[in-house]
DNA sequence: AACTATTGATAATC
DNA sequence: TGATTATCAATAGTT
């Protein structure tokens, strides 16, 4: 008959025996997450684990050294309080600047490839693959731009609309005043000024900035949320 | 009504926004397995982890600082045959490190970008630029795959039209030796026998892998022209 | 180590 | 983003 299983504590397991079962089965899964989390969201990461008696379990995709090497610029702004010898920083920034090399040459070629160039070696299997990414790259731009036209072109149609409610306004104006004008007797040289007025006040509403224009808004979505992810 | 849930596959996830989601999701759920363990089992560990933008995420309950000094003495052992000592070299190689880094995370940039992802902050005039970008990238990939297309079919047309000849002469061969045989009245067996040599003689003429049989022209081709495509 | 009952994590969804 | 929930996955207790 099973115990029933207790809702689990998390504090240390006093009992000896049973904390390193628990340590060796959750270290496994611990790795396993570990490993699935670099696979699935494509991040480098790495995970040191010093068992109780001093023995070293590590995962990283890259490896351990590197991962923390390239760390090393932000280990300084960010955990800056490591005393490092001299010759372990000389060791770390060598090595560091030729793994940085090795990835920049590795991205350059990549980044070549997808433009088309440096395709010779490759065979017809290898030019699909490449293909179907660069399309599937094209296509999220294009959908991307489509979106953006879009807002635009709403943004614009509500802009005219206004514009056309504006128009509308001052022309009813200009009306009113030229009957009054009309009155008065000295139509044309007054229906020359009011016209002169619309023009300037229509324009001082657009505005250089877009005061009112409903297409600001994407800007404030992007200032919104700077550091999304 | 619910999408019945996946039965997650590890690889990559294409989708960007699905993969920060799931990367915040699982940080988070690693992190806490991390903490867990280390209080459950009175372990000293460190996970380091980068997000895809470079954001770096660290959790280690002793102090950073503490389990890389631990993880330093590795690092000397495994890399330990660099003797640099000189401050001038030390200051090249971190203004080395610090520009490759600089670049990497440029091609980085711009490759996510022909990936379609890290558009946010483009306008549209920046997107019709990419596009025509990844276009011109995708133009050339798909010539080259057409030329490399076109050299096979050529090849092949001339292997087809080789062996055709090859059948054409062995036939001919074939139907001499059968009038022959008619004459002398021993038709059955000797035309069994004259088949038979038939099939070991174009064997041999043809390479041991591979002897006239059309279908494994293809494998032929790959043979034959290893690097000419 | 192997096996479940159970808790825990999380993918899909809103 | 944050919350919810139906599932899947990890693992505590047991053999």
């Amino acid at each position: 008959m099973k115990m029933v299983r207790q809702k689990t504590q998390i504090r240390k397991i006093e009992n000896l025996a049973a904390r390193q079962v628990t340590f060796s089965k959750r270290r496994r899964g611990l790795f396993k997450k570990a490993q699935e989390l670099s696979t699935l969201c494509d991040v480098d990461l790495a995970l040191i684990v010093f068992s109780a008696t001093g023995k070293l379990f590590h995962y990283s995709p890259s490896s351990m050294s590197e991962v923390l090497e390239r760390h090393g610029q932000l280990q300084s702004q960010n955990v800056g309080e490591v005393q490092l010898s001299s010759d372990q920083k000389m060791e770390i920034a060598c090595k560091r600047a030729a793994i940085l090399s090795e990835e920049l040459v590795e991205k350059t070629h990549e980044l070549r490839q997808m433009n088309g160039e440096d395709i010779q070696g490759l065979d017809l299997k290898e030019l699909n693959k490449l293909e179907a990414i660069i399309e599937s790259g094209l296509a999220a731009v294009v959908k991307a731009k489509g979106e953006r036209m879009l807002n635009q072109i709403n943004t614009l149609k509500k802009k005219e609309a206004q514009l056309l409610e504006e128009k509308e306004f001052l022309k009813q104006q200009l009306m009113r005043m030229g009957t009054c004008v009309g009155q008065t007797g000295i139509q044309d040289e007054c229906s020359e000024r009011y016209s002169l007025e619309l023009t300037i006040s229509s324009m001082s509403s657009e505005d250089p900035a877009h005061n009112y224009n409903v297409s600001s808004s994407h800007t404030c979505l992007k200032l919104g949320l700077p550091s999304s992810d």
